[in-house]
DNA sequence: TGCAATGTCGTGAAATTTTCCCGGTGCCGG
DNA sequence: CCGGCACCGGGAAAATTTCACGACATTGCA
């Protein structure tokens, strides 16, 4: 009895390599492709597949929010993330979301195979690079944001780095601005950042402001 | 007469993607693989392929970099750069290096082929969502740093994104921390930013601050 | 050669922001 | 009922940002 594979990343050359890696694996077949988590959504609900590799970025819906949706649709939906990111945090995020393994494409083919055939065995599937920045994030404990901060108090830092001034987020939040600056400093405080731009380098480490590029121009 | 090609790509299932895609064409071979800037650098020295393709992103001495002392090695060198970065900052920067071609991983697998004839040929090969990016930019004439800003000025804005504090700046520059602030101010000036946290975000997109994973304790 | 333009460095003082400390509210769990 | 905590903001001191200004060296060009 062979699995079922979907595919989704949003570089079709990538896909290519995965295929490929796959193809030498007996018992394994690929039976559908998507580039964006919308589509992976969508081609889930069709073809029903024994599993799902994913990527994390990509244009849309990012990978984390279609792993949610997916399991959302099918409690029992086993999904395994493939990314280039090596972040503790993404990974965290991930498993949240209800990824049952994350692999980073530093890895060599055989850890992706061993990982897959791990999932499709009902194991959760960690790559040992990320075993050991978990390990060490656990030791240094890094703050990791959204635990050391109040709903309130991480709301707004999503704000801080997307949108700008100080009023502005005060204008939507509708509290005052005095209201914001303290926020902010706070913020900073609990994170243990000294600077607005250290701020935004741990937001970056963390998968918080995860938008590699931005609407330009 | 069949064209030699090293593949320069820290993701070795990314790498099988290439050469699946390559192997079809005929008329190409592949020769030999590398996973970092500097293993490319070596390889080149010793392989002489005819061609390169080169990603960005990878540990140690980057894309733009290993290309700039590949170049440096042989001036005829043909590398064509293959990138998920799909910013104009980056293909111009390694265009400068002195890429002969730049190309999304975004983009299907005919246009990379497309693109590796084209530089074998000596052409020049930008993929299409990029040219439109540098149209656009050309247009919107976002400020691009690099120019906009004088060499001092540039080096503070380095060590602003990279280092912490405005002292330490001053020390390492042995001015001033008075002028550190008074270039920092200018510099957000000049980049029409309004805050530190805009900054970042600016010099992530143009691709002064690369690295996406910072040493994590 | 003279001289304007530009980059670099620094001072000082005003304007603004950050930070810290405070009081007040409402909500929960013991 | 009380203590803790999230949340909202005021006030004032402290720090930073910003602006205006001067000085010096270098460059390019008439």
């Amino acid at each position: 009895m062979t699995a079922t594979i979907l595919l989704v990343d949003d570089h079709s050359v990538v896909r290519e390599g995965y295929r490929s890696v796959l193809q030498k694996q007996p018992g394994l077949r690929v039976i559908a492709e998507a580039s964006d988590g919308a589509e992976a959504y969508r081609l889930f609900k069709s073809v029903a597949p024994d599993l799902v590799i994913m990527d994390l970025s990509m244009p849309g819906i990012g990978g984390v929010e279609a792993v949610r949706r997916i399991r959302q649709w099918d409690k029992a939906a086993k999904i395994l993330v493939f990314t280039m990111h090596e972040n503790a945090g993404f990974a965290v995020q991930a498993i949240r979301a209800g990824a049952r393994g994350y692999v980073t494409k530093t890895s060599p083919p055989e850890t992706l195979v061993r990982a897959v055939m791990d999932v499709l065995a009902g194991k959760i599937a960690i790559s040992p690079d990320i075993d050991h920045e978990l390990a060490l994030s656990r030791i240094s404990g890094e703050d990791s944001a959204a635990d050391v901060l109040t709903p309130r108090e991480f709301e707004v830092l999503r704000l801080l780095l997307a949108e700008n001034t100080t009023e502005e987020i005060a204008e939507t939040l509708h509290v005052s601005p005095k209201t914001v600056a303290n926020l902010h400093s706070l913020i900073k405080d609990k994170l243990g950042v000294g600077s607005d731009i250290e701020l935004v380098r741990l937001a970056l480490r963390q998968g918080i402001l995860t938008e590699p590029d931005l609407g330009e121009a």
